[in-house]
DNA sequence: GGAGGTGACGTACC
DNA sequence: ACCGGTACGTCACCTCC
């Protein structure tokens, strides 16, 4: 038979000693597709320079007679190939060696140990990614698919019959054809339970959210007469709330069944309740049970669904780019869908009211409907990635920045002739990891003040174009300066100063990454084509978002809110475009990361170091360039400078801009980031030295930027926080401090009236770690011993919150003074005056020559006299 | 038993 | 174990007198 398949899930199995592909999908008229699929696994043997003909020969004939018969199974060498291959850039004789099971490469790889072997490669890489290599199946992307239909067949030992799906195909031929509609069926999940701890509380209710479907399951009803919810559906106890749960996700039949934070908690804690009842969560197509990985990070696996944890997907490619201060399901949904959970104050089930049931139902589904939104948001960012990275997404969506460089490389290598450097040992990394650190950026030194009519220019992904341009990789590094070679500048590794030296005939590694920035300007271009064309893009953002458009156009935050204005769904195409454009960003800044991150097949020190030097080279040099042309420089910072116009217009300032870029060779370019009215530096709080890293500006529009400033810093009350930016704000408006004395006043006045609520005075800090494993006990540690104490669930990453309040006896040290936001207690006057609002202010007031303490000091006498 | 230096810790910038 | 160097700032801890 003949069909069009979109392969999403995959996994493989074993059949009679062999390997096969056991992929799911859809077909075009979206009925469920099994296809199984079988390919040639493989390893390579890397030969010695000047072996002769006979030799190799010879060798071949030795390893073909290899077997293996461990682990209950044998494997032979199947056949062994001569070709000619690159490894690391350098043209080799390599043996192909085909075996019967990919689980047996590695030891077949131990068996090759003969002297004429110099390396052997590409034994450690998953039968899928192997599979997805050979066959160029490749997941989320269209095929026409000839083969043979299973139809109660004994073949795979009567597998067809127990799979639930439509079809059941043995592949016989496989095509690549026009891209189709897909419109993923999907299910969101979330539970409630009476514990935090996995499995130690019973799981009062499940939600599940699909298209036009809304369920609530439960059997806790409050004085057992039932609600008029109609999403709420009871049942006799928690074991049938599994048993339903199950009926409900094979029903719906979902292609991916999604969480937040699932991987981590609810999976694992339905686990958990269906062996205590005995219930069998059979989940998976083939009525498998989810299966984990153990570890610290938790992975649950379905077979034949794809289970999204969406939280890992937003962490590992988003968190950087957010404002969102915690990864909670709250904030998250509050910065990319405009809603928030609903309110629904937890406590433990024997102690919930009877009129309060009904609310608990709707926050359980509520979480599922933003969980659902946060997919469907996140859907063409996700679908894009996977189809450039080429890996399942069920991958895609938990590996690291890292990872995902790493496995689009890997599928990149066939039209270099490459084959695959293999994954460091655990001594490699033990050595990577303990090597001395090399030097990074360079940060300008500022002189603290007020600053009017700036520039900033920046190097658009400046670590990316430095690797293209001097073709810096572990292939391309040559042992000495050769003739016409790329130089680095001079740097420090190891406690010498030193030079790295790059061939100038390009590598395999920096040439991806240079087809990954051009992919990135295509798409650039045609999605700005696209808003021209539809022209319903700008309209729907809001002042910061154009303003952030205008330095970065397809930064992720851009698509908040769009769920609202119904964007999502009318204008598919141009959010595809928009994903894959970012995708392509995303992952060429994250290509230097790779180069210098311990796990990685292609890490190189060298290469991260010099791309380091040139950084510092280009950006000094820059501030030079921008001196000499008359202008002071105000500000730097890795691939940036800022500076004051000094009576330039901006046309001229634009002019001198491309006069920069003329210089700079390749693909490197300077942008501008943008103009700014005025610009505020302060000093360091210990000494007169200008802070690093600590700004705020004002445009002409009047929307402020401001960076590492209390205001933004989750570690800060509240109240310092509000202060510090307004005053911060009416600064940068007036050109100068008077009226932001006046709010400070009254804010002082209003702390020593005790009016100020204590929310306003919360702390937060994360707990890094166990508790037993701090050497310092700081307030934080404190607070988490508190609700510890209290029984309030606290582990390691999560965010602590306390305040510090008044003492009877005079306590000395701060973490005396910690109190939990439940207990009852008067905030402590003095602490939050000189260890909040103080530092938060002092040094803006300094720039003004204002000094606060003193004014401060007047007041509370002035205070005291009052009494 | 207070001053002052240092280290641990958390967070931000790029 | 899943990017890492630069930088700021707080608080506890230690040493010194």
């Amino acid at each position: 038979m003949k069909l069009n398949f979109i392969p999403i899930d995959y996994s493989y199995f074993d059949f009679e000693g062999r390997n096969y592909a056991k992929i799911i999908g859809r077909d075009e008229n979206g009925k469920r597709v099994c296809i199984i699929d079988s390919c040639p696994v493989y390893l390579w043997a890397v030969l010695k320079d000047e072996l002769s003909r006979s030799k190799i020969n010879s060798l071949i004939k030795e390893i073909e007679k290899i077997s293996l018969d461990t682990k209950g199974r044998k494997t032979e060498v199947e056949k062994v190939e001569l070709r000619e291959k690159n490894f690391l850039g350098k043209k080799v004789k390599a043996l192909k060696v085909f075996a019967t099971n990919y689980k047996d490469l590695h030891d077949i790889a131990d068996k090759l140990g003969m002297p004429e072997i110099e390396k052997r490669r590409g034994y450690d890489l998953g039968f899928i990614t192997h599979y997805i290599i050979e066959k160029k199946l490749k997941p989320l992307s269209w095929y026409e698919i000839d083969g043979e239909l299973l139809n109660n067949s004994q073949e795979f030992g009567g597998m067809d019959s127990v799979l639930e799906v439509d079809f059941c195909v043995k592949v016989e031929k496989i095509r690549e054809t026009e891209t189709k509609k897909f419109k993923p069926k999907v299910l969101a999940y979330d539970i409630e339970t009476d514990a935090f701890k996995i499995g130690e509380g019973e799981i009062l209710m499940i939600s599940l959210v699909s298209d036009n479907f809304k369920k609530v399951l439960t059997y806790k009803s409050p004085k057992e007469i039932e609600t008029d919810l109609e999403y709420v559906e009871y049942v006799k106890d928690e074991a049938e709330l599994l048993e339903k749960f199950v009926e409900y996700v094979k029903k719906i039949s979902p292609d991916f069944l999604v969480g937040y934070f699932s991987d981590g908690f609810d999976l694992p804690y339905l686990k958990a309740r269906a062996e205590k009842f005995n219930v069998k969560l059979s989940l998976g197509l083939d009525g498998s049970q989810p299966k984990f990985s153990n570890g610290l990070n938790i992975i649950a696996k379905i077979n034949g669904i794809v289970h999204i944890d969406i939280l890992k997907f937003i962490r590992s490619v988003y968190s950087q780019y957010m404002q969102s201060e915690t990864l909670s399901l709250n904030e998250v949904a509050k910065e990319f869908l405009g809603d928030s959970k609903k309110e629904f104050k937890h406590k433990h089930s024997s102690k919930i009211a009877q009129d309060e049931w009904e609310k608990y139902y709707e926050y359980n589904l509520h979480d599922s409907i933003l969980t659902y939104g946060l997919f469907e948001k996140f859907w063409p960012d996700l679908s894009e990635f996977t189809k450039i990275i080429q890996e399942p997404i069920f991958n895609v969506s938990r590996n690291g920045m890292s990872a995902n460089v790493e496995d689009y490389i890997i599928h990149h290598l066939e039209k270099f002739n490459e084959i695959p450097e293999k994954r460091p040992m655990y001594n490699e990394i033990s050595e990577r990891k303990s090597r001395e650190k090399y030097e990074g950026a360079f940060v300008f030194q500022p002189t603290p003040g007020l600053y009017e009519n700036l520039a900033i220019f920046d190097f658009t992904s400046m670590h990316a174009s430095i690797i293209v341009n001097y073709n810096l990789s572990k292939s391309t590094l040559l042992e000495k300066n050769e003739k016409n070679c790329y130089e680095s500048p001079e740097l420090e590794l190891n406690g010498k100063k030193t030079k790295f030296y790059f061939s100038k005939k390009s590598g395999f590694f920096p040439e991806l990454l240079k087809e990954i920035v051009e992919l990135r300007k295509k798409y650039k271009r045609e999605l700005k084509a696209n808003e021209q064309k539809t022209g319903n893009f700008l309209t729907n953002l809001t002042g910061n978002q154009i303003k952030e458009l205008k330095t970065d156009a397809v930064n992720p935050i851009l698509n908040k809110g769009e769920q609202k204005t119904g964007n999502f769904l009318t204008n598919l195409a141009g959010n595809q475009i928009k994903a894959r454009s970012n995708a392509f960003k995303l992952l060429a800044n994250a290509y230097y990361g790779y180069l210098g991150f311990f796990g990685a097949r292609y890490y190189c020190v060298e290469a991260a170091a010099s791309t380091l030097a040139f950084v510092r080279k280009y950006n000094k040099e820059t501030i030079e360039n921008v001196a000499k042309e008359g202008c002071k420089v105000i500000f730097g910072d890795t691939d940036s400078v800022g500076f004051l116009l000094n009576k330039k217009s901006k046309e001229e300032t634009l002019k001198f801009l491309k006069k920069l870029n003329e210089k700079l060779p390749g693909i490197m370019e300077l942008e501008l980031e943008d103009f700014y009215k005025r610009g505020i530096w302060v000093s360091k709080r210990t000494g007169e030295a200008g802070a690093k890293k600590k700004y705020a500006l004002i445009d002409e529009q009047g929307r402020l930027k401001i960076r590492g400033f209390e205001t933004v810093r989750r570690d800060w009350c509240a109240l310092a926080r509000e202060l510090q930016n307004n005053i911060i704000k009416q600064i940068l408006k007036d050109g100068n401090e008077k009226k932001a004395l006046e709010s400070l006043k009254e804010i002082i006045k209003k702390l020593k009236q005790r009016e100020i609520n204590i929310d306003k005075l919360i702390i937060r800090t994360q707990l890094k770690k166990p508790i037993s494993e701090y050497k310092n006990i700081s307030p934080h540690v404190i607070a988490a011993k508190k609700m510890m104490e209290q029984e309030i669930p606290i582990s390691q990453g999560n965010l602590v919150e306390y305040y510090i309040a008044e003492t009877k006896d005079k306590k000395k040290l701060v973490r005396d003074k910690v109190k939990l936001p439940n207990e009852k207690g008067e905030y402590n006057m003095e602490y939050y005056l000189a260890h909040q609002i103080l530092p938060a202010v002092e040094n803006i007031f300094q720039v003004f020559n204002v000094n606060i303490k003193e004014i401060v000091d007047g007041k509370k006498q002035m205070t005291l006299g009052e009494f």
